[in-house]
DNA sequence: CTTGCTCCTCTAGTCGCTAGAGGAAGTAGG
DNA sequence: CCTACTTCCTCTAGCGACTAGAGGAGCAAG
């Protein structure tokens, strides 16, 4: 129950790169944790908790400073849940927009590469495309 | 024919800002311009096709050495297409690998604000999903 | 006891810009 | 011609979210 973890074993269980861990620390989204007598970080399953919350998080493509929002309000379940209600709802908006940006682009690159004549980069429809906004459908930016 | 732009025309015309021309110039990416006596850069026509075809590409989410490649190619229009073709090709599958992540996590995000109770944070949907990756349907990940 | 792994701290680099300081040059009006 | 304003110049530093590497110490197994 109160087993202890070296970074290792915490980088291993959680998927969090062991240089990643140490820069949470520094950033303050993991609490620093007690020290052997070597000096090493020693690590609770709390910890480990945590760790997965934050790679989980970063996955769902979450900026740090979404989830030390998150983290907080995890930490005090009595809250009422509408400021993590709302930072979902945020993002989805944004992946909604991602998608929309990414499905549009994509079209483009199929007609790129479906219009190569395989030939000279003077007929080159990647290059005539690229060189030619006018020639584009996308239009509707947004980053990809 | 002959006009001569100075940058901020040229960041107007491009649509790319001042200080992105100069880091682009910096990078090798656009060839320094011929500077006029107080020392300012004249760009002309050519390099506003340029930074137009930077522009674009960079719009599509092309990377910075995927375009030093494509204006390479662009320079010597006699060379085959084929390179070009496979940078298109390439990019192409980075956007639908990254589309189909995004579209899982939509379903992720949205089943998780669906699932909110609007109530407090210790039922609620956000969190305990983020909490617990095994509660997830995300799981093939990807950047997203 | 030595080999080899993991850990420590620290600095610097990545990508594609963006922001700001501090100063010179060009332009429009009086 | 003088002033005010804008644009330009160079330079350095910062963003987000890490990643890489140097240089050294701890620790477990053979």
């Amino acid at each position: 129950m109160t087993d202890i973890f070296t970074i290792g074993d915490a980088a291993r269980e959680s998927g969090v790169k062991v240089p990643t861990i140490r820069y949470y620390e520094e950033i303050g989204l993991l609490p620093p944790p007690p020290r052997t007598e070597g000096g090493r970080r020693a690590y609770g399953a709390e910890d480990l908790r945590r760790l997965a919350f934050i790679r989980h998080a970063r996955e769902l493509g979450f900026e740090i400073e979404a989830i030390r929002t998150l983290l907080q309000l995890q930490d005090d379940p009595a809250q009422p849940c509408a400021a993590a209600d709302a930072i979902a709802r945020d993002h989805l908006v944004t992946v909604e927009r991602r998608i929309a940006s990414l499905t549009a682009l994509r079209a483009e690159l199929q007609r790129m590469v479906e219009g190569c004549s395989h030939g000279h980069v003077a007929t080159c429809r990647v290059i005539e495309i690229l060189a030619d906004h006018g020639a584009c459908v996308h239009h509707a930016g947004g980053r990809a």
